[in-house]
DNA sequence: CGCTCTATTGATAAACCTCAAATACAGTGG
DNA sequence: CCACTGTATTTGAGGTTTATCAATAGAGCG
């Protein structure tokens, strides 16, 4: 798999030996499929890293319907400056495959950045690219129709989980027609019929919580235009 | 009117002597109603603080149609990090009534935050309070119907912008059927439509470009419940 | 092989948008 | 002060999109 990050790492103009002193000097957390790391509503104590696997934020409303916020995967943070608050946790956090953390507290975050302060920037840098894409996804959201959102969210997981094979590019999670609607603000039976038009289209080849893109271009066309 | 700030001054923690001292070295500008104080695309050269009025902040997707991500007014910040990259700006700012706004740009960010540490900190604070802002309103926007949604967006008006009257709280700036609609997610018809049922109802009052609320209880339940 | 979870598909209904036409309102210049 | 003009708003009719509900089929696992 390619190193594609779509943001800043957090180490950027660190050496390898000073991340490491870093990472070491973190709390480390091996995770199962479907474990919860932390929850909507609890206190904020650590932000994390993702090491290796893959976590799905998600935010619930009072009436318990779900939202996928992101999945994130190596190199990228969850609650990071939530943790510097003393705040509660504004999502969920729960891991899709076995995935590995790396976790630091208030004092850590402080300390890190005091001792490295390019980390307080890659920080800020990080927090901004975030802030864009959510308020990216609003106005998609807020303007376009449910079958250009599905197109979005597939070629959005594509970029950060794609693995290429020969029938096209596999996205490497397990991702329920349920995943797809909470992450694009549908229900799963729209977004079964949309796939299964695609599928005849020959766009997409899709099984049971597994989808490969096969017409990747075909997918952005029809996510801009249509 | 009451000084009741949503998020962190970027200024607390600084005495006024230190707080006049930075904004002196800012670059001010007075705008009138309907001004573009920067356009989304264009070079992010400064960011700015609003001291009187207010501004729109506005997104538009490629079809040209135009969501309003926030109102902003007096010691709200905007384009606070964009500006430290050499980004573009992600919106559009326009004044809705005559505003004065101090501006600095990517040096003085700097100079100001080496001077006075906290105010990184306070950025941050801004940030995360801004994140989590826009996190709850995709969530509303994906799991809530259209007049729940114009309810919390008159709630979170009345709030930012509220005035006490004797007949209820008027929400102090020129707002049209189609502003709530770009704020909401829908269209000036709906909009129309609904406001008329709660003026039936007596929740609210309502003329051109203006609304007052003359019962923000009822309208909290319902933003809630139904 | 049977159990459970996921996916498909069809029928129906609800929510909401679009478009058209009429009306109300605020300002402007005579 | 009044007519005029340009917006803003209201309301209705009709259509589209999408959700909801129900029933069935398929996949994986012990």
């Amino acid at each position: 798999m390619e190193d594609i990050f779509q943001e800043t790492d957090l180490f950027e103009g660190l050496s390898t030996d000073q991340r490491d002193k870093i990472i070491k000097k973190g709390f480390h957390q091996v995770l199962k499929p479907k474990s919860i790391l932390f929850q909507q509503g609890d206190p904020a104590e650590r932000f994390y890293m993702v090491n290796t696997g893959r976590l799905k934020l998600t935010k619930l409303n009072e009436q318990g319907k779900e939202v996928i916020m992101r999945y994130i995967g190596a190199g990228e943070l969850t609650a990071a400056i939530t943790s510097l608050k003393d705040w509660e946790y504004p999502l969920t956090a729960e891991s899709v495959e076995d995935t590995e953390v790396t976790g630091w507290d208030k004092a850590g975050v402080l300390n890190m950045i005091e001792t490295y302060p390019k980390i307080a920037i890659n920080l800020l840098n990080i927090v901004l690219t975030r802030i864009d894409d959510i308020q990216h996804r609003y106005l998609e959201l807020s303007t376009e129709r449910v079958e250009q959102r599905v197109a979005r969210t597939l070629l959005r997981l594509m970029r950060s989980a794609g693995l290429k094979k020969t029938e096209g590019i596999l996205i490497d999670l397990p991702l329920s027609r349920q995943n797809i609607a909470d992450f694009s603000g549908t229900t799963l039976f729209t977004v079964s019929r949309t796939l299964s038009a695609w599928e005849k289209k020959g766009w997409i080849k899709s099984g049971r919580e597994k989808i490969t893109i096969t017409a990747p271009h075909s997918l952005v066309l029809f996510s801009e235009n249509a």
